[in-house]
DNA sequence: CAATGATACTTGACATCTCAAGTATCTCGA
DNA sequence: TCGAGATACTTGAGATGTCAAGTATCATTG
């Protein structure tokens, strides 16, 4: 389709439709590549204060964060929700926490094959100090950021979450 | 430090403080999980894209895209810079796609303790492949949020990226 | 040139993680 | 009641990931 090299023709619009487009693609990659590279960042440091300053690691300082707000336990399978994470996973962690008698996996009475997973009176204690330092920590990390900025990350990464699930069901 | 009782004392205002630096905390809490569920999410699709896809990795990808970049090829202690993972990591990573012939490791004539990571042929072949389709999965992940809402988030992201990079300095 | 320390990479031990397959138990219908 | 299918969890294989220790090479100093 030949076109006329008029002044205000529909070259310049055609360029900019395409350039629109490959503006809002790297946008989109340059974004997902920011937001992981500050998780990442963020979760590091996390890790590495779990293990100089309690020994442990993320995802059993996860799981204990679930079970603290849920004095009546979680079975495994809500664990896995819970941590977005496999079943298979939850197991594995699970066996350690137990093996150092920080939580305890109870037979489900109505259900046998349902554990309920619960944490002990050590595992309570222990988290306890964990959380409160695990705060300290991540306040620290975002000390800097304006509490305006802060809210409008929430707001924003809402929607993401939000049109995220969203996918799912369409 | 006694203080007297008079209305409109200081009281409410200690209490004001104490609930803003409790919200506070309560905000950046939220705000580190929101964006570590958000991450997660869509870590989690790419991922399961990749390997249904293409029958491959996220890191296995994410090491073949820095060698897309850098034709001279990488020093393994370069790959584990960029991405952002230990050394001992990337020697697995790269002697798995070495068995494959996607990427060869070339010595260096000047030092031959590094080695020069490069994409081969079919790795170059096989990685613009991978990289068409993930490029737009992250564009349909991202797609309903707002262009606008999009660059908000860069910028947001990119303070608080510079705030991290800043803690170790100082 | 030889000893010393720094660098670049690999290795091995562990802890996550996913997936698929296996076991135990429950549920529901014929 | 009995059997098929669903559910809850475990297990095992394979890929990441960290850390610390080991090996090879470089670089510097005497």
């Amino acid at each position: 389709m030949p076109r006329e090299k008029t002044a205000l023709s529909a070259v310049p619009a055609t360029i900019d439709a395409e350039t629109r487009v490959h503006d809002d693609h790297h946008v989109s990659l340059r974004l997902w590549l920011r937001l992981l590279s500050c998780t990442n960042q963020i979760e590091s440091r996390v890790r590495q204060n779990l293990q100089s300053s309690f020994d442990t690691t993320l995802p059993r300082f996860d799981l204990m964060a679930q079970l603290e707000r849920a004095p009546q336990g979680l079975k495994m399978s809500e664990l896995s929700q819970r941590m977005m994470v496999t079943g298979g996973n939850v197991t594995g962690i699970t066996d350690g926490l137990e093996k150092e008698g920080l939580v305890v996996r109870e037979v489900d009475s109505t259900d046998r094959r349902v554990y309920r997973v619960k944490l002990t009176a050590e595992g309570e204690r222990q988290f306890r100090r964990m959380a409160a330092e695990h705060e300290r920590w991540v306040v620290d990390l975002f000390g800097a950021v304006p509490t305006k900025h802060k809210k409008q990350l929430m707001d924003r990464l809402g929607e993401l979450k939000e049109h995220l699930a969203g996918l799912d069901g369409a």
